[in-house]
RNA sequence: GCCCCCAUCGUCUAGCGGUCUAGGACGCCGCCCUUUCAAGGCGGUAACACGGGUUCGAACCCCGUUGGGGGUGCCA
């Protein structure tokens, strides 16, 4: 009879660096997993290699999770559960399922070296396994280095079920003898993963595919270790770049810094790397943290890899913006307008928001849009490719002298303003002369209505603008 | 090298033996709308890697090939 429990899952970051999306995702479908069904999320640092790890990562990690808003119900550091892994590793060395290695980092490379010219397998050969106790004493005498290895089994196949991917086997002399104590004392990350996951009672294993090899070896501590009940696997489709390889750094900005500093919203975000391994069952693609708790099923999660598509993430992000309400827009925008222009007048900004919303894809876009109303007059420029293609028009010179003699004395209303009769007067289409307007009043041909930022923008600064392409 | 995983439009995917002349989304290309640009509307481009089976019938099942990725560490 199946028993039901409750489900317990953890998401386990080595803290080496900042949370990046492939790490995001993975708490999600963790958070997801244990939030749909009642269960527990657990976030448990895997600090196992004191060298590598850093608390400032540590403190990244919890706020990357905290912004994308996946809160976790229990915390642990494994560096300080040392005790706990050594009395394993001794337990494994008592009962003979491990062994003390001898053999230093040099015999090491030199064997890796050899197999690999002659073809053969570049895994530790086992030199150290069946060592007596008298040679072993020996070696302890003589002051070696010791590390201690699992004793992989020599003949037959491991295998375990993974909920996405089926059964998973593999031949045990495939594997080689694994370290599992370095030679400095602690404990490696195969079995602090083997003994937390039962300590803390971990029902379902979500993670990368990248770590579905080693969830044979975990799985092998387990056992010699005697935990009797195996947790479920399930290893997720990994994300990829363009070049089809995992997902790191060097493909770009893939801290969630990196995101939150360029403007996305930590909604779109979440929504778009759900999409990437767990398609929307009805087809709409837009949908809420709760709207993606409800439907989360781990039997639906694709097997592949995915490429992470910064052009689909903009849209979704956009579609995010839209959905602000122009209050809150107002308020996201606000801190990067901040960071460019200092402090800008409230009104201004309000009413620049209204006309930016609904054309940016990340808040960083938006206030780039606004940089004509906050920049000095110093600073303003036109970017030179709007203005060659706003040029092209042969009359551009008599469209910007009409403007500037409109601009100078109309009515200081968006009616007032409005240039199109002034085109019209001048037997020019709107659309062959609205761009040289905009080039020179927000220094693009493609920016915000031009009425309205031509009020925001003041009519002294803007019949200069007009005033000055004519030199 | 060896082991493991994967394989539908450029990308993310639907499809779970017949309803597929393969559907949706992003992107891209037209047209409409229009105060530039967006947004929106309409239309279009574009895929079942290959070869064998199984079957009355395969995108869907099996085998192989090819391709891609991951692992193979005193990282996780």
């Amino acid at each position: 009879m199946p028993v039901t429990t409750t489900p317990r899952v953890r998401f386990a970051p080595a803290p080496t660096g900042s949370l990046h999306v492939g790490g995001a995702r993975t708490a999600l479908f963790n958070w997801l997993y244990a939030r749909h069904n009642g269960g527990t999320f657990v976030l448990r640092i895997e600090d196992t290699d004191t060298e590598r790890s850093r608390q400032e990562w540590v403190q990244a990690i919890r706020d990357a999770l905290t912004w994308l808003g996946l809160e976790w119900d229990e915390e642990y550091r494994q560096s300080e559960r040392a005790d706990r892994y050594q009395a394993a590793i001794d337990q494994l060395l008592a009962s003979g399922d491990a062994y003390e290695c001898f053999c230093t980092q040099e015999q090491l490379d030199e064997r890796a070296a050899a197999a690999k010219t002659e073809g053969r397998a570049p895994g530790y050969d086992g030199t150290c396994r069946d060592l007596s106790e008298a040679q072993r004493e020996d070696l302890r005498a003589q002051g070696a280095t010791v590390t201690v290895r699992f004793k992989v089994p020599r003949v037959g196949v491991s295998t375990f079920t993974d909920i996405i991917r089926g059964d998973v086997s593999v031949a045990w002399d495939t594997i080689a003898d694994f370290v599992i104590r370095r030679s400095s004392g602690e404990a490696v990350f195969y079995v602090a993963n083997a003994v937390d996951d039962y300590d803390m009672g971990i029902t379902h294993v979500i993670r990368g595919e990248d770590l579905l090899d080693s969830t044979h070896r975990v799985l092998a501590i387990r056992h010699a270790l005697g935990f009797d009940i195996d947790p479920l696997f399930a290893h997720l489709p990994l994300l990829v770049g363009a070049d089809r390889s995992k997902l790191s750094k060097r493909h770009g900005a893939v801290a969630m810094s990196a995101f939150a500093e360029g403007g996305y919203l930590s909604a779109a975000l979440v929504n778009y790397i759900a999409l990437l391994g767990f398609p929307a069952e009805d087809g709409n693609e837009i949908q809420t943290l709760a709207e993606l708790t409800d439907a989360f099923d781990l039997d639906r999660v694709n097997r592949s890899a995915a490429f992470f598509d910064y052009e689909k993430l903009g849209w979704m992000n956009a579609e995010y913006i839209r959905a602000l309400s122009a209050e809150e827009f107002a308020a996201a925008v606000a801190p990067y307008v901040a960071e460019r222009y200092g402090d800008v007048d409230a009104d201004i900004l309000n009413q620049a928001c209204s006309l930016a919303q609904g054309r940016s894809k990340t808040l960083v876009e938006a206030a780039d849009q606004m940089g004509f109303l906050f920049r000095s007059d110093d600073e303003f420029s036109i970017d030179p490719e709007a203005w060659q293609r706003a040029t092209k028009l042969d009359d551009w010179v008599d469209v910007v002298t009409a403007a500037a003699a409109h601009i100078e004395t109309c009515e200081w209303t968006v009616d007032g303003v409005d240039l199109r009769p002034t085109l019209t007067a001048l037997d020019i289409k709107a659309r062959k002369g609205m761009p040289v307007l905009y080039a020179a009043i927000e220094g693009t041909d493609r920016g915000l209505p031009l009425f309205e930022s031509i009020i925001l923008v003041g009519r002294e600064r803007a019949v200069k603008r007009l005033n000055a392409v004519l030199e």
